[in-house]
DNA sequence: ATGATTTCCTGATTTAGATCAACATCCCTA
DNA sequence: TAGGGATGTTGATCTAAATCAGGAAATCAT
């Protein structure tokens, strides 16, 4: 173990995949790195960024999760999304040069920074970091537009198997373990996402349970029956 | 009357300020207008694009408006977004490079059709253009996701107010009238939207005339109190 | 124009999920 | 390691919106 270099290496990373190098070449990534900096690690509540806040930096997850929400007018939290590794935080920023939304850590987590002026140069010259970011941004407005019209007209149970697989696929294309995951989101976030009461979150992975779909300690989940579950999600 | 040219120009279109030319110069405008093309106006129930066909084309809504649909594995279409005139239509398919969803006219339609290839090439050079394409979609991102919030825990009266509210909005954005517009969608199709029935959308329309917050003739919207409306959106 | 079809409205009934309530368990902090 | 707030579970009740049902109006095709 002798890597404990103060930088980071796009090349090391095994988010690289998922995240801006895609598809760059070997110079690609090293003039990538020059950006990118390591942001101190955050502990569970630590919050990243604050809506309204000028956008200076696009953080990218290297370990832990996210939650990113907004305020209203009464004060209450509305979660617009969760962050695993290798996704991008700031996305929504870009258009008005400030945070629209607050984004606070789940666990400990760890984050690479890409200042956005030098990645606006960056994107000048190189076509397929453009491309990736493209591709990403476009990836999220199908996908938000998607989960909309998937949670509007499904039922309680539709969207918390959804919801559930979902996370599965995710943390499948992140090289984890796509049937055995943690939920680094209480049961309240949960259900403030899904537009559901905690109780409702509670009973139905209770349910979920009892008819041997999955199997919940707390925290920890096991989908024992992932065909189902993507069933039960229609 | 003498411009019946047969080519469009940004600089006469009254919705260059909300779509692609919005801060550029003349020169890029003129630039700009080169690669677009007009695409045949769409008659009411045109399907512009097919999910799953390769994107050749970015489209800017010049009059009309359409609505896009995702069909899932049932059959049953689910409506993600309807387009106004400014709007481009297949943000979603530059991720994989075709579109992701349907999209079809609900009355007759005008376009331009940019070239997705000839876009690329004009965009390395023009930065205000590719400005521009990222503000557009990370608005995109943040009012999609924004949206999933707003409906999830809001009920079938604020969810109602909340869309006409956004609808008189981007109306006057577009310089029309914010407080008296046509509705070109069905009740079933902003119940779709919205996750409601179509019953629970006609029964809240008559509730908010009752109300005298908006007076409804069929398609056509007057709202009477738009502060009112906005308070009931919350 | 005229019938046919789609769209829209209103009432009656049912139901999924919210809310209320009480308790159990977890996990911080001192 | 004990105590206390946060988090999670389960049950009972209530309610908003779905569903079912029947017409009325608008729109389309001939």
């Amino acid at each position: 173990m002798a890597n404990l270099t103060s930088h980071i290496h796009c090349q090391n990373c095994s988010m690289a995949a998922l995240c801006l190098p895609y598809q760059l070449d070997q110079e690609g990534m090293n003039r990538l790195d020059t950006i990118i900096q390591r942001h101190k690690p955050l502990h569970k509540r630590d919050v990243l960024v604050n809506a309204g806040a000028p956008l200076k930096y696009l953080y990218a997850v290297r370990s832990g999760s996210l939650k990113s929400y907004t305020i209203d007018d009464n004060g209450v939290e509305q979660i617009i999304d969760f962050h695993l590794p290798g996704d991008l935080v700031g996305f929504d920023a870009l258009a008005e040069g400030q945070h629209r939304s607050y984004s606070q850590a789940l666990e400990t987590t760890m984050l690479c920074e890409v200042p956005i002026v030098s990645l606006d140069e960056l994107v000048i010259e190189m076509p397929s970091l453009r491309k990736q970011m493209m591709r990403l941004m476009s990836s999220e407005i199908f996908s938000s537009k998607q989960l909309l019209g998937t949670l509007n007209n499904r039922s309680a149970h539709q969207r918390l198997a959804h919801f559930l697989v979902t996370l599965s696929d995710r943390f499948k294309a992140r090289g984890l373990s796509s049937t055995s995951f943690r939920l680094t989101m209480t049961r309240a976030d949960i259900g403030n996402y899904l537009g559901l009461s905690v109780e409702t979150i509670s009973r139905i992975l209770s349910a979920l349970q009892g008819e041997g779909v999955i199997d919940v300690q707390n925290k920890l989940v096991n989908i024992i029956e992932p065909a189902r579950l993507r069933e039960l999600a229609h």
